[in-house]
DNA sequence: AAACGCGGTTTCACATAATGAAACCGTGGA
DNA sequence: TCCACGGTTTCATTATGTGAAACCGCGTTT
């Protein structure tokens, strides 16, 4: 009913969600298939344009044609558009800075936000990138990210100082199993918020939905008290989503 | 070699290109293969995500996946974000301002866009659309698009009474030949432009290049006094996308 | 210098997956 | 009621896709 060749190439093509640059081997063992036959896939999706070899080292990434199809669909698919009507809703619910983050290699990029109707003292814009290491939608990025994420951010370079390894890793075990992240203080003074995830159809992590204002505004009971509203809006948004 | 299943699937997706929504017979035509082998290809990309299938009216449109992945390569794939040094170094030469145009059904939308060095009274911003029956992006994207773009173009319901449509068509084929449209005080009053098609590696049209300026001082004479250079910083373009 | 390990590439025999023709189904129009 | 068309399923056929094995090049180890 289906083509077998296909779904596997399809497979190979996923291998590139949340990863850049892949050998032929790491992709054989992502996709559990023999090296020849990933091989000529490969040479498939290569040939059309759908992914492109780095001829030094040998690394496969995205080609051109996936930038191309999505400029067809950036604007009736794109989250920054699509749930802007949800997050306006909450917003006038909450009454706080929402936003929406994705992950990009260790950093996280707020793809939309509406801003709060008090009084705020400023917003980070659009498009900003942030360390992935602190901020409550970074834990959630992390949490529920593919299980490496977590040794990433810790190996990573712009590990902060101050922050226990440990007790890190203990505070993202938590979060994944609480579905929620605070952080007060955290990226800047003043400022707090918590964070739920948004996940695909298929239980992938898509990005995480944040509710931030001024830490004397935002308490832990404040966040409490809303947290029931601001997973509601989570799953309505993964409703909204094709 | 290669695998002809997957090849023909990828040809699937590639007809989405610039076409929004697909019946499967459309589809079988494009492609030129049998409507059930197409049926089983179609339900494999819809299996995994890349394409999505109206129930009411049973066409096919590009799914979710697309914008995934595309999110992972936005940074280093984005012309917007590969060609601005490109752009910044024409604008420096021309001293007008530079703009990048792609095409989105009967629009043209502004992707791109470094400002004059000179003195201008307003640009439009980025992201903006524009309609597809003037200026000479739009030219560009009519004449160098798919050969169906120009009657789509004319039957179009916005399409503006004072233009003739055989005299459009006659434009059309000569912006063809001679590689490079022009557009004088047609979109707004005061304002000139020039503009010119990028290509990708398959000689596919990707976006126009376009130098625009007030009339009284982007007058014919400045613009083809300035086409070589302008012709030579899309060549330079076209070779800085993967 | 020789042997080894590893990733990428090619070959080849084999089984089955992919294919297209034909039939079927549902719907709308003449 | 009949017809045309698009979508869906069936089925016989064979060409394709597959994986094991071998090969190649390169860097490392002995």
């Amino acid at each position: 009913m289906t083509v077998r060749a296909v779904e596997r190439a399809l497979d190979i093509l996923l291998c590139f969600l949340d990863r850049k640059d892949l050998t032929l081997t790491e992709i054989s063992k992502v996709v559990s298939l023999n090296k020849s036959t990933v091989y000529r896939l490969l040479s498939s999706l290569e040939g059309k344009g759908f992914l492109i070899r780095n001829q030094e080292t040998e690394k496969y990434r995205l080609g051109f044609r996936i930038w191309e199809l999505s400029a067809n669909l950036n604007r009736d698919h794109d989250p920054s558009v699509l749930l802007l009507p949800e997050l306006v809703r909450l917003r006038d619910l909450v009454g706080e800075t929402i936003s929406l983050y994705v992950r990009d290699g260790m950093e996280r990029v707020r793809i939309q936000a509406v801003e709060s109707t008090e009084s705020i003292r400023r917003v980070a814009p659009v498009g900003i990138r942030l360390p992935l290491s602190v901020g409550a939608s970074s834990k959630i990025l992390v949490a529920y990210g593919e299980t490496t994420v977590v040794d990433q951010v810790l190996n990573d370079s712009g590990w902060p100082e101050g922050i226990a390894k440990p007790f890190y890793r203990q505070q993202i075990a938590e979060i994944k199993e609480k579905g929620f992240a605070t952080s007060i203080e955290e990226r800047e003074t003043g400022t707090a918020a918590v964070s739920v995830p948004i996940f695909s159809r298929d239980k992938q992590l898509l990005m995480a939905l944040s509710v931030s204002g001024p830490s004397n505004r935002l308490t832990i009971e404040k966040m409490k008290e809303n947290l029931p509203i601001i997973k509601e809006a989570a799953q309505r948004m993964e409703t909204m989503l094709p």
